[in-house]
RNA sequence: CGGGGAGUGGCUCAGCCUGGUAGAGCACCUGGUUCGGGACCAGGGGGUCGGAGGUUCAAAUCCUCUCUCCCCGACCA
């Protein structure tokens, strides 16, 4: 039996003052969690008992659709370069040298390392499909730890990956995933939201993201409560009203405008009495494209255009261009560049005006423009000259955009794509992921097998994570209040937490030792909170620590009661010494 | 990487401006009285004031450099 009085459950009454959220600050007063440096953590007792009743779900959960294995956390180099993400990933990933000088990475993902077998042992389709999974920690050179356990350097996570014969395989591995997700998370108590992810610039391919909505959030969902629509802002949509074009001035051709000081869309659309509605939006941007012959990257001009009150979401400028490094042109590089002032850039002749200082870039310039723009007319733009707009401008005819795409982000209360409900936007957690990868591994890394016809072919891939600490973190952040928080029984260190309110008291001490150890015996995780405090420091302690039943061991046992508090709602309920069990048999184990 | 804030006993913080050699509450140890929502009394232990250098008769305090942590932003395979 576990006595409180023997463990180390280091609880605090302050919060550390570097804590922010909830889940931070709790984890650490209930003595789960302590920090070690920025972004690493040592989980001490009730931590590690929950933690690892979490990742008992996730097994059992995983076992029913693949296999366990433990790959290494230690990488060579030469494994990532065969993928080309040694260079690919930046700083994000934590390198070192071994004594004889040679490169190791600190595992981040683990991709190449599960390709590798699949490269060297995989021969036949018959041995189609597998799935591996593991438990293991990964190793991410943040730039920014923060918030306690939701974003930190070294954490573990469940990642998997699976490897078909063809696409339809591939969306069976996929749905099994998207099953298992739903079954690990439902255990273990948790709210959730599935949301469409992007899914990157390697095309074609399908990705969801499991999303629990918390103010500590760093991720956006758009959500739709009338139709179940779900998307993350990098993906999501929202259908758009019609806007009245302006009607054409003059002739119908671009007209200048004198607009002498005003360069944001707001103040020109006041200064010409007319709605941002109407106005396009400019943005220049300058990305590196990698020429495949050379290797060298050379700097591309990007420049995209906007509704005047849409904003752009660089996530889906980064897919347009096909997942290019860009950053936004300074001023004086729109000048040097466009020869027009910043602030008066527009779309007309900007190809023909478009050169550096080192070459040319009228044929490299990317005009994008976002799809809200598609159709429309007179519009009002920058016209390249200081002082100066143009009005009647119509995309299509005035100018030919490289491509039209969607730039835009959704804000909430716009209308949703499928059902025209007012869309929500909410901060969230990811908590998993999964992903269809494709071929980029397996092709790279030169993963084949044959065919039923004796053919070479190469597999495909998905992979599939689960943050084990954002589980938790996750379950704190969605149960908490001035107290502390409650975990659902499923993931708590511990069931119920037995209460003496004096061990001084001979019939309180041996009652409450009797009904821990009868409630332990039917299966229940308990806790005997056997420590000579007093009453009010044991409730505090309990009211803390997370777990979601409370059996007040005090003045009624003389009836043969005690008291069973429910930490969710603090509501109180009398209960039978004698019928403990069935009590919480009742409560916890409906099903039998 | 840019901007902001903070490092003083285990925790929360005061002291710094105006230099004189460190304090409170909680926690901890001993004894006693208590015992239904973080008790009380008495006694006690514990601090390189993040680190280095400098100014000064004298530095937690002033100056320079540096490390660490937190927050906002950038970034996020």
């Amino acid at each position: 039996m576990c006595r409180w009085s023997e463990l180390f459950i280091p609880t605090l009454r302050q919060a550390p003052a570097d804590a922010e959220v909830a889940s931070h600050k709790f984890l650490v007063r209930a003595g789960y969690i302590r920090q070690l440096a920025a972004g690493i953590y040592s989980y001490l007792f009730l931590g590690q008992r929950s933690f690892n009743k979490i990742i008992a779900i996730v097994r059992q959960e995983m076992d029913k659709i693949g296999q366990e294995f433990y790959l290494p956390a230690l990488h060579p180099r030469e494994l990532w370069e065969a993928s080309g993400r040694w260079a690919a990933i930046g700083d994000t990933m934590f390198r070192l040298k071994d004594r004889k000088g040679a490169d190791l990475c600190l595992g981040m993902t683990e991709e190449e390392v599960m390709t590798e077998i699949a490269r060297k042992e995989l021969r036949s389709y018959k041995q189609l499909p597998q799935i591996w999974y593991q438990i293991q920690s990964k190793f991410r050179d943040e730039a920014r730890p923060k918030s306690g356990l939701l974003r930190v350097r070294q954490f573990v996570m469940k990642d998997s990956y699976s490897f078909d014969i063809d696409a339809a395989a591939l969306d069976v591995s996929y749905l099994k995933h998207y099953d298992a997700y739903c079954r690990i998370f439902d255990r273990c108590g948790l709210k959730y939201v599935v949301v469409e992810a992007h899914s990157g610039a390697m095309g074609g391919s399908q990705s969801h993201e499991f999303m629990v909505r918390t103010d500590a959030g760093e991720d956006l969902v758009v959500s739709c409560e009338k139709c179940g629509y779900a998307a993350n802002m990098e993906k999501a949509t929202s259908r758009l009203r019609p806007v009245d074009d302006l009607p054409a001035e003059g002739n119908g051709k671009p007209l200048e405008v004198h607009t002498p000081g005003q360069k944001t869309i707001e103040d020109v659309a006041r200064y010409l009495g007319v709605s941002p509605k109407n106005k396009m939006k400019t943005l220049a941007y300058m990305a590196d494209e990698r020429d495949p012959e050379t290797g060298k990257t050379r700097p591309r001009p990007v420049v995209v255009f906007m509704r005047g009150d849409h904003q752009l979401n660089e996530t889906k400028l980064s897919s347009a261009i096909g997942g290019k490094e860009f950053r936004t042109m300074q001023a004086e590089e729109i000048e040097q560049v466009f020869h027009s002032p910043a602030g008066f850039l527009g779309p007309i002749g900007l190809k023909d005006v478009a050169t550096a200082k080192d070459g040319d870039f009228s044929d490299g310039v990317i005009l994008l423009v976002d799809e809200a723009l598609k159709g429309r007319q007179n519009l009002i733009g920058g016209a390249n000259k200081e002082d100066y707009h143009l009005k009647n401008i119509t995309p299509g005819r005035d100018f030919q955009p490289t491509a039209y795409a969607d730039l835009r982000s959704v804000a909430a209360g716009e209308d949703c794509p499928n059902c025209g409900e007012a869309l929500r936007v909410d901060t969230a957690v990811e908590i998993g992921h999964i992903f269809k990868l494709g071929y980029k591994y397996s092709e790279s890394m030169g993963a084949r097998v044959l065919d039923r016809n004796g053919k070479e072919v190469t597999p495909i891939m998905g992979s599939y994570g689960i943050g084990i600490e954002r589980i938790l973190t996750a379950a704190v952040e969605q149960s908490n209040d001035e107290h502390g928080f409650w975990l659902p029984p499923q993931i708590a260190p511990f069931e119920i937490v037995v209460t003496p309110t004096n061990v001084g008291d001979d019939k309180l001490r041996t009652t409450a030792e009797d009904i821990a150890r009868r409630l332990e015996a039917a299966g229940f995780e308990v806790l005997l909170d056997d420590r000579d405090e007093r009453p009010g420091v044991k409730f505090k302690d309990a009211d803390l620590v997370g777990i979601p039943f409370r059996v007040n061991v005090g003045k009624k046992v003389t009836e043969g009661t005690v008291e069973v508090v429910h930490r969710s709602t603090r509501e109180i309920q009398n209960a039978s010494i004698a019928a403990i069990t069935d009590y919480f048999e009742k409560l916890l184990r409906p099903a039998r």
